[in-house]
DNA sequence: TCCCCACCCATGATATTCCAAATTTACACA
DNA sequence: TGTGTAAATTTGGAATATCATGGGTGGGGA
């Protein structure tokens, strides 16, 4: 699980190092992908094998030759690098990316559960603070609210493991 | 389950012991999740695995690519310390949270059941005093009342282990 | 032949781990 | 109930390991 920001430079030579607890999330495995995020805000998501496994999985269950499947293969697997880690954990990023996603010579890596982002960091204070607002408003925090009483009567039923109500053994 | 509220201090290199019963509440878990809380109150929300599973689980339940997904996720996972405590039960608190959260030399950590606060003494004496407030307001015991008799119920039910009427075993 | 890219090694800074002491807390016994 | 002993916890500091970063070299493609 990709959790948490980092911070980052590109060298001389375009490289960027992988924040250790990244590559920790990555399992082991040396091979990246990346492309523009879909959703227009700027930035690159990445992740790795397993994210792409998953991803082939949902494209492909997709109609075949819908419009859908077509616009969102184009972006993700047409549209993404297929990069290798080297033995120092660094990547080089595609001069295309970067323009996209303007990054020069700082760059923020954000956690996002099964993938990560890749950020300008003036790009990035912009959104984080928009999110921010975004998840102070009540709204926000009564729909997560809901679906955390969901989880917790899944739990009941199994899903998850449940919380005692004694002992000390959770966290 | 995190209760009760300890004082702590920050030293030179801005380690923090967690108090013990905190860390009996992680279960034998290292790995701290530490990120300022979502309703803006100032202080630091945090948790071990067991919290961010729940978490977890509760984020991918939203929609993809919905706007509350996408704070929330920033908010909880992209903007969250993923710490590891030492043998004696440090943590180092990063600089930005301790900015966010304006911890200096003394913090106080506040459990909230599945999860504990840390609070700038200060703001945390202004919380309580208005908790207090908001507590003993009428609408506040008569939602608890109303809660609790529906729990009563549910144990009925089977739904939580009962207490029992005579002897002396339970809390 | 030149240039670009992948691979390899080196180094400084940072973070983590380990060890040791002191204070506090809990417990047992008088 | 008070005191002494033992354990646990909270501190402080130093050694160690890890990581981010910079540079260099050889191979392959243009």
């Amino acid at each position: 699980m990709f959790v948490s920001t980092y911070e980052s430079a590109i060298d001389a030579k375009g490289r960027v190092s992988i924040p250790a607890p990244f590559r920790a999330a990555l399992g082991g495995g040396t091979r990246i992908f990346l492309w523009p995020a879909l959703d227009g805000s700027g930035c690159l998501e990445g992740g790795g094998e397993a994210l792409m496994a998953m991803y082939r999985a949902t494209l492909t269950r997709l109609a075949p030759q819908s419009e859908v499947r077509k616009a969102l293969v184009t972006r993700i697997i047409a549209g993404s690098a297929d990069l290798k880690m080297d033995e120092t954990g660094r990547i080089k990023l595609p001069e295309d990316l970067c323009t996209a996603a303007e990054l020069t010579d700082r760059i923020k890596f954000a956690g996002n559960i099964d993938s990560f982002q890749i950020w300008n960091p003036e790009k990035h204070a912009a959104f984080n603070s928009a999110m921010a607002t975004a998840a102070a408003a009540p709204e926000t925090l009564a729909a997560f609210g809901r679906a955390y009483s969901e989880v917790l009567h899944q739990q009941g039923a199994g899903a998850y493991p449940a919380p005692k109500l004694v002992d000390g053994s959770e966290g």
